[in-house]
DNA sequence: AGAAGTCAAGAGCAGTGCTCTCATAAGTTG
DNA sequence: CAACTTATGAGAGCACTGCTCTTGACTTCT
């Protein structure tokens, strides 16, 4: 629908080149994608895809944000299909988050594993769509935190670390209490923690029998750390 | 003092080659680490480092190993240096960590990062140095399990979950307890979590005034989550 | 001294990112 | 409709990578 018939042309080739820069990083990773194989699958001469996509590196930002957005469209889905509770949308967050990690090994690794050496994501190009989870994660915290959702027995917040916290919620554009905050940090890199191990295989060559139900042990335990608990609990 | 001068003389090569890729690995990165810049560092012309070294794939195990090494050394000098008490030796364990990421970045990530596509660390040549700082975690919550300093008012463990904890603990070569075990991997979990966002730059673009009192916050938080109190708390 | 083992050098292959020039096809304007 | 401008793809080329193979020299052991 929009403009010129080249541009629709323009739009559709760079479209391919994502979705085929896509399933390559599934294949062989971020550090080995390559920009000629890419051109080769695409039909095409190896200087062409240039037209496109200036180097190497912004079709990675293309693929980051590519990322990003389907895992915050699908973790989005499943918290709003979870109920009002901040402790069943919190568990959805996490296994929604999960689920993607476990079947995007490699898209997953781009945005939240090593950084790939020499390239730095854009944050002007992804930031936006990169914050997406972990806003969802402090507004469900910040929704807990103002129904009574959440135990207070937690320690408050150090005095030294507010200039921290606060530049964490400008991060996020947020304006919440420090603690929610705190809780945040603390279970997003708890709840990171837990989907990297998996993902990356840090429990060593042992193939688990159930290893969704070992994840759950763990975001169960960090809902309660967090003092998640039922509106009438 | 061993053998021949011969190899003595090939043991120094080695240890050159992999000092220099230390180096290079801090500089450039895993994926981008390039026998060829080792080797002309090395002042030597590139198929020579194949008579010392098979291929990259060989040299990252080498580097893996290295870093294993000197990461299990530091936490165990600084568990060693924590007094007895379970919750200054896990905070020990915690902040030695931490300290080792973050002044070597690249080589933590080559240990706990996203894998190195095509590269698999070597089971039978890794595991031994690689559970260490795990195994040790293991034992320290064990002891407090054993000393009573553990609190016992987590949910025990769900059955189904048996197989695979016991999977875990064959893996580290440990009989402890399954609690002993899912405690365990919360808080390596967790532990790693909260070192991989402050390392990776998870935490976008914003620079803290005092990253480190960021993760003692959290590592604290794992602390109580742990259940983990003084001896005569 | 001769045999066996070790080592470095160099050439070469296939791949990479990226830049350049050139011809052609597609739109835009007079 | 013709002329101009732009977008696009092809191809060659540079410097780099991992890795293999052959060749010649050197060291060590018998």
């Amino acid at each position: 629908m929009p403009g010129t018939p080249r541009a629709r042309a323009r739009e559709q080739t760079l479209g391919d080149i994502t979705s085929i820069g896509r399933r390559h990083l599934a294949e062989v990773g971020a550090a080995a994608l390559s920009l000629r194989a890419v051109a080769r699958e695409l039909g095409v001469v190896s200087s062409a895809v240039y037209r496109y996509v200036a180097n190497r590196d912004e079709l990675l930002t293309l693929l980051v944000v590519d990322a990003y957005t389907e895992l915050g469209d699908e973790v989005d889905a499943a918290v709003e299909a979870a109920g009002p509770a901040a402790v069943d949308r919190f568990t959805a967050l996490a296994q929604a988050v999960r689920t993607w990690a476990v079947r995007e090994p490699s898209r997953y690794a781009l945005l939240y594993g090593s950084p790939v050496p020499g390239y730095a994501a854009p944050a002007e190009r992804t930031t936006a769509e990169g914050t997406r989870v972990v806003t969802l994660l402090a507004l469900i915290i910040d929704g807990a935190w103002r129904s009574g959702e959440l135990d207070d027995t937690a320690a408050p917040v150090a005095a030294t670390l507010e200039p921290d916290l606060r530049a964490i919620s400008d991060q996020l554009s947020l304006a919440v209490p420090d603690r929610v905050i705190a809780a945040t940090v603390q279970a997003w890199s708890a709840l990171f923690g837990a989907v990297s191990f998996e993902v990356f295989g840090q429990y060593g060559r042992s193939t688990f029998a159930d290893p969704a139900a070992l994840f759950d042990l763990v975001a169960d335990r960090i809902a309660v750390q967090l003092g998640l608990r039922r509106p009438g609990g």
